[in-house]
DNA sequence: TCAAAAAATTGATCCAGATCAAATTACTCC
DNA sequence: GGAGTAATTTGATCTGGATCAATTTTTTGA
């Protein structure tokens, strides 16, 4: 499996991994897969609910199969802000420690696979190769931390809209294993409200930079979530980066 | 030592480690000290001086012994983000990657303690105990990231100056073995830009609000730099935080 | 010690995005 | 299929922080 540092883009290169929904792929890595494979057990989450709240004793790990799933933090006064979406492959949980310092909610309907958490420490504990594994991935997901600081620090609204299109874009297109190029159809797979936590935005903001860009030709709308890229090159443009 | 998953303030627990600047720690973990003390080089960069840049290649890795060093991204029309700053026994560089996507920069003047890259991760894969202790202090920079994105996202000018305040009281602290409390007086260890460009506001609005918060008492100023907090518990209420 | 440069403050004005307030459109589930 | 609800869009207005423009303070180094 290939990590692509830029927000969280993964690319599945291991595509007959039995267990390549987990993000380790210790199956390819070690030869524990049978330990592995007796510990799993699915959690199914509908959208909204909450699988940790900040500050819950964390009792398994795992990664996503099907869904989002989103890592917030609240102020005092409840102004939210999304600091991480998971997609499908993505890991869940903190190897090493007992509590997570932000909420983990569904964002979507919700598939997890999971492992106890004592048992699946020992075995990462039995094996380098899944530890050297798990810091790598820690680094890409700090990498992606700080890129969405600069959006959040100083990006105009335009700016964060194009950006958060384009990584739905790519998320969507390397789970069905195409490009994101002119004509490029996906679904936004959560609510402008999920959106504007996202971006540090508001919902209204989220709404009209979206208008904007459909009446400039860039996107096109059909309905509220589906969205046809009509000019790639342009929207990247849009969204200040260097590259 | 001990990390304090609070926006990377740090707590030696370990005053007798004769290299206790590398923040791997490795005496205190493996016996492999005449090999680590071997290896190391001392480097000194003048403020602004930049030690590494976005993008090039990575021959390094090390701690900080003194001074400040800034992480930062830059936007293509040259807008600035800070996304980490890094205090002496931070650590320097990024286990396992050939480059940095971002600026190093001396934000003061700078000492690192710097170790050749290849030899160093040749030391570590040999060294399971270094590479958990990466892990968990890569884990921790991600906490601290994904706080300072709320800050990012959702403070108010204010909330963002009372907050890096209080970090940096705090980060003073612990160098002296000392805590914050109500007539601690630190410097700032950055002018008012950097502090800009960690915030994601202009100078202007950094000088703006530290005046306001001088004027109402909370803080007094000796110069530009030095601070001496008046009321901390009033201070830290105006950060929005939960706690 | 003092001039020159750099850093910080303060003032006036502007504007991007927030806020408040309705519509309008899209789902849900009898 | 249609009522009811949730999600989204659109409009009007307001405001926090940016921008532009001087000063004032601090630091530097000759």
């Amino acid at each position: 499996m290939k990590f692509d540092a830029r927000l969280n883009t993964v690319e599945q290169d291991c595509a007959d991994c039995p267990i390549r929904h987990n993000a380790v792929c210790a199956h390819c890595e070690t030869d524990e897969l049978g330990t592995l494979d007796a510990m799993k057990t699915y959690r199914n989450f509908a959208a909204g609910e909450t699988v940790i709240w900040a500050g819950d004793d964390l009792t398994f790990l795992g990664s996503v199969i099907d869904g989002v799933a989103s890592l917030s933090r609240t102020l005092s006064d409840g102004r939210r802000q999304m600091v991480g979406m998971l997609f499908p492959s993505d890991f869940v949980g903190r190897p090493g420690r007992s509590t997570t310092p932000y909420d983990v909610v569904a964002a979507t309907d919700l598939r997890l696979c999971t492992f106890r958490k004592k048992p699946f420490e020992e075995l990462i504990a039995r094996t380098p190769s899944i530890e050297r594994r798990l810091l790598s991935m820690t680094l890409d997901e700090l990498d992606a931390a700080r890129e969405w600081m600069t959006l959040l620090g100083r990006k105009t609204a335009r700016e964060k809209i194009s950006s958060v299109l384009l990584i739905f874009a790519r998320r969507s297109a390397a789970l069905q294993k195409d490009t994101v190029g002119d004509g490029f159809s996906f679904a936004l797979p959560v609510t402008r409200e999920v959106i504007a936590d996202y971006l540090g935005l508001t919902i209204e903001t989220v709404s009209r930079q979206i208008s904007a860009l459909k009446k400039e030709g860039l996107i096109t709308l059909n309905g509220a979530r589906q969205v046809v890229i009509n000019d790639h090159d342009a929207l990247k443009e849009q969204c200040g980066d260097d590259d």
